[in-house]
DNA sequence: TATTTCACG
DNA sequence: ACGTACGTGAAATAC
């Protein structure tokens, strides 16, 4: 078999590899971006051309022998980040893990050992593959060496061996080296013959072949270049020489050290778990070579459940089941089951169809019996139509992750855990169904196939809960998740099941009223514009606004010219197109996105919206909503606020609306220990009043509503740790002003302004930043040596508390008021959570009870320094609760 | 698929 | 000196 030898050019690759990619790092703040990206370059070329021989070389810090030859070589270069540097140590090891080996000598670049080492696969019949990002080693290119030239970043590489290089360039590779002594190379600081670029060197080499043949000809040259040649015939073969990659550098390397394949994974994996590269390590196993402890097959027993029974006595004893239910997709009312998946131990695994539901029903419902899952909200919400309740929630292996980190690169994809904590890959959703428009659905796919993929989550809940109990033990957040965290899973579901009522015929009238607004604001502006165009381009209107009309431009964006709402407002005075344009974008807004997207999603079957929301989707423990987002539903102009409308409570029910008065402001009160500001809220003060008589020194009964506007405007940038400078933009004042606002505020809440720096200490000591309920959010950008994104961090540190522990109060009182109704055997439900607000359906016989409760759990959710208050409103509809 | 804009707390 | 307020999701256009 025909030997092949791959040499790989290690500063070049890793370089080009941190600037292609996005920043990365890994739970330690370890910066990781570089060696991912090396890491999947290397497989590619390792799968694309299997080598049985690898080398990587490395440059030396020490300068070299050109350095020695020509002071000012590479002179200029800019040194490398920090970021880059602190990731070739790292690197390096994980070669050694690979048994990759690593060439690297005093005095010589890189390129030099690649040559030589290429010389010597050559000499020994290999075929030899260079990869590098430059393009100087195209010199080494021959009829057994393929040099491969990375492009597009560290994606795809080129092939330059010999034909090919003389195909496309018209030249030897070694002609390469010639080229570079005329026209120089700025990068390296080598400068060739002043005044030859790379046509004119090409154009002379075609002629001469080579500098050295050149200059014994120059008198068959004509005009500047002949006397640009002679002037500089010792720069260009100086130049020639610098260029030149050696092939005879002292090394001591045999081909047989060079052996690739020789590994153990086990040791790579490691490596790579240390470095949190989950998705590589699927790849890794899957690739030739190496050794490795890892089972890959695990035997599962896929059964039909025939003694429902006996399964039931024996789950009973084990005190838990493992479950997975998979539905049909469709409405979310009558999803179809197609079958309830069981196991006690993760490999005995049993099935029953949908028509046997009724014999597993008591061991769903019972709540003794706990249940560990994979994404249990849906299983609840698919056994709800069948009046089934699934009960005792109690293990759902993707909030455990989420309290874990977060924000796990690796997402809460069950085969993306199951590689995280057990190194086992199972197939991945997309893997199943396929993606994109060709996606499958689960009814489509053969049964043995959908069952060794249920059952393999199966497997890894049962593999993996007993490690994430322990680590949630260790950060001590095992409190959060069963108290909280996994009763809110019901909790969520119940809210998607319910819905929200919303009164069709009202936003069918709001869609005609918009329309015509829209149709006559539409023609306005291209009368005024003296054309038709795309207002909602923001291309288009840019050349509108900025090269036809002329007017001055206010700010840029990557793409072009900015044109949102605060650039209009700059524009207003100048021409009167630019309130139309305003008017419409806001009037577009709220027709597309609430009138029609709302009209788009009402269920038909219930004339109501069943949001979903998301339990593991912010850095901060926020819920989120989807389809349709039901957290910004407008609010703040009279105009948006008529959306509010359509929302409304059935039938014999009216809407319960509380929110939280200034919740993250009490949070911060209460974590900081400021006394002071604690005492304005014992005292009922109005807060942002407070404040402003504070910062300015006035009677709190003095305070003009500028000032209040002022301080409130402090109160919130204090929150999101914003500075004097974001402050006087906002508030349109001049810095040193803000700058003495901020330090008059932390001069009367002095433990305010210990509090933030406290955060941010602990943050970048531990690396991650803690609420109430011990919630974590960990921070690798607070050890950043880039100033902006380090800065980032102190800001994440200091709002991460306050905007996580006022998720967890909400969190809480959403369990509360959730039992107290179900234990009150109430028909009246919760049905939203807009953050710092409550929203329950209750039936009229039960307001007063409702009400009742939902202001009781709220305000005694959380002890705190400072009490919780509410503020609480009944109507028919969301507008009328305001 | 990425970018821009804008709705909310 | 650097850039400058946290957390989301949806729609539309442009590539």
């Amino acid at each position: 078999m025909e030997k092949t030898l791959i040499i790989i050019d290690g500063n070049s690759i890793i370089n080009r590899a941190f600037y292609a990619l996005p920043d990365m790092s890994n739970s330690d703040g370890l910066k990781t971006n570089a060696i991912f990206g090396f890491v999947r370059m290397m497989f590619k070329i390792i799968e694309d051309y299997k080598p049985t021989h690898m080398s990587v070389a490395f440059d030396k810090k020490a300068p070299t022998f050109r350095h020695k030859q020509y002071a000012d070589y590479k002179a200029g270069r800019k040194k490398m980040p920090d970021e880059l540097g602190q990731q070739l140590e790292p690197l390096k090891e994980l070669l050694d893990k690979f048994n990759i080996n690593r060439l690297e000598l005093e005095g010589y670049e890189a390129d030099d050992i690649i040559g030589t080492v290429a010389k010597l696969g050559e000499e020994n019949d290999f075929k030899v593959y260079i990869v590098t990002g430059d393009k100087d080693a195209i010199q080494l290119a021959s009829h057994k060496t393929t040099t491969l030239i990375t492009k597009k970043g560290v994606g795809e590489v080129e092939e330059y061996d010999y034909d090919s290089v003389v195909e496309r360039y018209e030249m030897t590779p070694t002609q390469f080296i010639d080229l570079k002594g005329l026209m120089g190379d700025k990068s390296d600081n080598i400068p060739g013959v002043p005044g030859v670029g790379e046509k004119t060197g090409i154009k002379l080499l075609k002629e001469y072949s080579t500098i050295e043949n050149l200059i014994e000809h120059t008198e068959e040259l004509k005009g500047s270049i002949k006397k640009k040649i002679e002037e500089n015939k010792e720069l260009a073969l100086m130049s020639k020489e610098l260029a030149t990659i050696i092939r005879n550098v002292p090394i001591d390397v045999k081909l047989e050290d060079l052996e690739y394949g020789d590994y153990n994974k086990d040791d790579v994996i490691e490596k790579f778990k240390e470095f949190g590269f989950t998705s590589l390590i699927s790849k890794l196993l899957d690739m030739d070579g190496g050794e490795t402890t890892i089972k890959e097959e695990i035997n599962l027993k896929i059964q039909h459940l025939d003694d429902a029974e006996n399964f039931i006595k024996k789950a009973e004893e084990n005190g838990h089941v493992i479950i997975d239910v998979i539905g049909k997709e469709g409405n979310i009312l009558d999803k179809k089951i197609l079958y309830v998946f069981l196991s006690l131990d993760g490999e005995e695994i049993y099935y029953v169809n949908e028509d046997e539901l009724q014999t597993i029903a008591g061991l769903l419902s019972n709540s003794e019996i706990k249940k560990y899952g994979y994404d249990l909200k849906e299983d609840y919400i698919l056994l709800k139509p069948y009046g089934i309740e699934l009960n005792s929630m109690n293990f759902d292996i993707t909030i455990a992750e989420y309290l874990i980190d977060s924000k796990s690169s690796t997402s809460y994809e069950c085969s993306a855990i199951a590689m995280k904590y057990l190194t086992r890959k199972i197939k991945s959703k997309e893997d199943l169904l396929g993606k994109g428009a060709k996606a499958k659905k689960f009814d489509q796919i053969e049964f043995d196939e959908l069952s060794a993929y249920i059952g393999d989550i199966l497997n890894t809940v049962a593999d993996v809960y007993p490690k994430m109990e322990e680590k949630l033990k260790e950060t001590e957040m095992d409190g959060l998740f069963y108290h909280v965290e996994m009763p809110l899973v019901e909790v969520l579901g119940s809210m998607e099941y319910t819905g929200m009522k919303v009164d069709k015929d009202q936003l069918d009238e709001l869609k005609e009223k918009f329309t015509t607004i829209i149709n006559k604001l539409e023609n306005e502006i291209f009368e005024l514009a003296g054309e038709p165009f795309n207002i909602n381009s923001p291309k288009q209107l840019g050349v509108i606004l900025f090269e036809k009309l002329g007017l001055p431009v206010v700010k840029k964006t990557k793409t072009g010219y900015s044109t949102n709402a605060e650039v209009l407002e700059k524009l207003r005075d100048k021409h009167e197109i630019i309130d139309k344009i305003t008017e419409y974008r806001q009037i577009v807004k709220l027709n597309s996105t609430y009138v029609e997207g709302l009209l788009k999603i009402i269920n038909p079957k219930t004339g109501r919206i069943h949001s979903s929301f998301n339990q593991t989707i912010t850095t901060t423990g926020r819920i989120s909503s989807t389809e349709p987002n039901m957290q910004n539903i407008p609010v703040k102009t009279e105009m948006g606020r008529d959306i509010r409308k359509v929302f409304v409570a059935d039938n014999g029910c009216k809407l319960v609306d509380a929110d939280y008065s200034q919740v993250e402001l009490r949070v911060l009160a209460h974590m900081s220990g400021d006394e002071n500001m604690i005492d304005a809220f014992k005292h009922g003060e109005d807060i942002h009043s407070k404040t402003a008589s504070q910062i300015f020194d006035v009677d709190i009964k003095d305070v003009t509503s500028k000032q209040r506007i002022e301080a409130k405007a402090i109160n919130f940038g204090i929150i999101y740790g914003k500075t004097d400078f974001g402050l006087s933009q906002d508030l349109n004042i001049p810095v040193p002003t803000a700058k003495a606002y901020i330090e008059s505020y932390f001069n009367k809440y002095p433990k305010i302004k210990e509090f933030m720096d406290e955060a941010v200490e602990s943050a970048t000591e531990t690396g991650y930043a803690t609420t109430i309920l011990n919630r974590r959010r960990y921070i690798p950008e607070i050890k950043a040596s880039n100033f902006i994104v380090r800065n980032q961090g102190k800001r994440f540190a200091m709002n991460a508390p306050i905007q996580g522990s006022a998720a967890d109060i909400i969190k809480v009182a959403m369990v509360n008021v959730y039992n107290k109704l179900k234990e009150n055997e109430m028909k009246s439900k919760l049905i939203l959570q807009v953050h710092d607000e409550l929203i329950v359906e209750a039936v009229e016989e039960e307001l007063e009870m409702a009400e009742k409760i939902v202001r009781e759990e709220m305000e005694n959710a959380q002890a705190m320094d400072v009490k919780l208050d509410v503020d609480l409103n009944t109507g028919d509809s969301w507008y009328e609760t305001k």
